[in-house]
DNA sequence: GATTGTTTCAAACGCTTGTTTGAATCATAC
DNA sequence: GTATGATTCAAACAAGCGTTTGAAACAATC
């Protein structure tokens, strides 16, 4: 018990504090400090700081894109075969991001936000781990978004999905960025309000008109045939 | 000329350098050594690390925000009073980020990438000096999409400029994210491509219908008068 | 209740950080 | 060419970093 309770105490001082400064700005005399803990013990349960922050990745995010696959499923089935609506696509795989994000209490929120930011810019020894646990996830979702909407691209969605990750992301970054763009105008108190917001935004990028290239018209650029 | 030499020389290495690894994890060593000047010089020439950091960003920002406001000038001027197409404002506002953006060898590219990170999550030392740069000038973006949309109230327009920058603030932030999402499958290098995508994507999401909030249907929600 | 294995603790380790120092070097003017 | 001020340099500073250590405290087994 005693056990259970430093390695968690650890990992939710941690998630909270690398989400406040930052991965490599955030120094393990902080966590230990606030997890009153002893300053040994992040190397006794964990052996690293580097192992320490996969930790706290891989516990949230293994629920969080199993999650999505599920309710993903079950919509397919649901659907017996026919394209979803774009809409359902959308809400499920940031609506339970977004749900997680609401669960302040449990540091949900938190994990959220430390996510959208090293999502951004990983360092080398987290992007392996973040790539491999998203590759499966993304690739289903990107799927059933190329049948949902035939005239889109599959790299236009993809595209788009990276620009959806972004204002995500921001939006959950927490009141610092809002506080430049609008003083005290926006209040992102109201989870429920903001996943309205949200959701209509990326819903209108993700159905917008297709941009005009000046390159290759229509084709998708494709590299030469390996000789 | 060897004072300006140095000066530059650290601010563009710096500048490079914080977009690499983040502010905090960049060493004064790793900047002086490749700006190759002494390490004593950032303290001779700017005072310390945190005047280091402001300046990098004061340099490039005050005439990025100079030349918004300019292009909104010339644009209102034109328009003798009218509404501006939204688009055309976006275009100037994303445009010029872009177009700094795209001038990889002047180091435009790396800034505008540092910007979206710092903006983000920007420390204490900057925040305040962040909004100081940001306040007027998006008080008259959003006045002016404001006079665009009248259907959309002001406050769905800050948040959905705040959506946008995070837009924005992905399709700069380089590589890494977009390997996550797309193994190899996507290339960032066409900058004119880039713009045209993200375009499309922000001006569909501002334009998008409104979302259904629970609460207050229409009326801003207000706090309380002070007792 | 001694024994064994696990967990905690205070203290120290070697190393890197931002900053300071005082002498050496440079440029410029008399 | 020598004096003056600005700039560069190698070296050191205290402070903080992640990690290691060995003993103390605890838990469970016989």
């Amino acid at each position: 018990m005693a056990d259970l309770d430093t390695r968690a105490r650890i990992l939710d001082a941690a998630e909270s504090l690398f989400t406040e400064h930052g991965l490599e700005a955030t120094t393990l005399r902080q966590i230990t400090g606030a997890a009153a803990v002893n300053l040994a013990a992040v190397n006794y349960h964990f052996g690293s700081k580097e192992e320490l922050i996969r930790e706290v990745f891989r516990r949230r995010l293994t629920w969080l894109n199993q999650r999505r696959l599920l309710e993903l499923d079950s919509l397919e089935k649901a659907a017996g075969g026919k394209p979803i609506k774009p809409s359902q696509i959308l809400e499920v795989f940031f609506g339970v991001a977004l749900k997680l994000a609401a669960d302040s209490k449990g540091g949900g929120r938190s994990f959220m936000r430390l996510l959208g930011q090293t999502y951004r810019k990983p360092p080398e020894f987290v992007r392996g781990f973040l790539a491999e646990e998203y590759t499966a996830v993304l690739g289903r979702f990107k799927a059933a978004l190329v049948k949902a909407l035939p005239g889109v691209p599959g790299e236009e969605i993809l595209w788009r999905f990276h620009f959806m990750m972004g204002a995500m992301s921001y939006a959950l970054s927490g009141t610092d960025a809002l506080h430049i763009v609008a003083e005290d105008a926006l209040d992102d108190s109201d989870a429920e309000a903001l996943y309205a917001r949200l959701m209509s935004f990326m819903l209108g990028g993700l159905r917008a008109p297709l941009p005009t290239l000046r390159g290759a018209p229509a084709k998708r650029p494709r590299s030469k045939v390996a000789a």
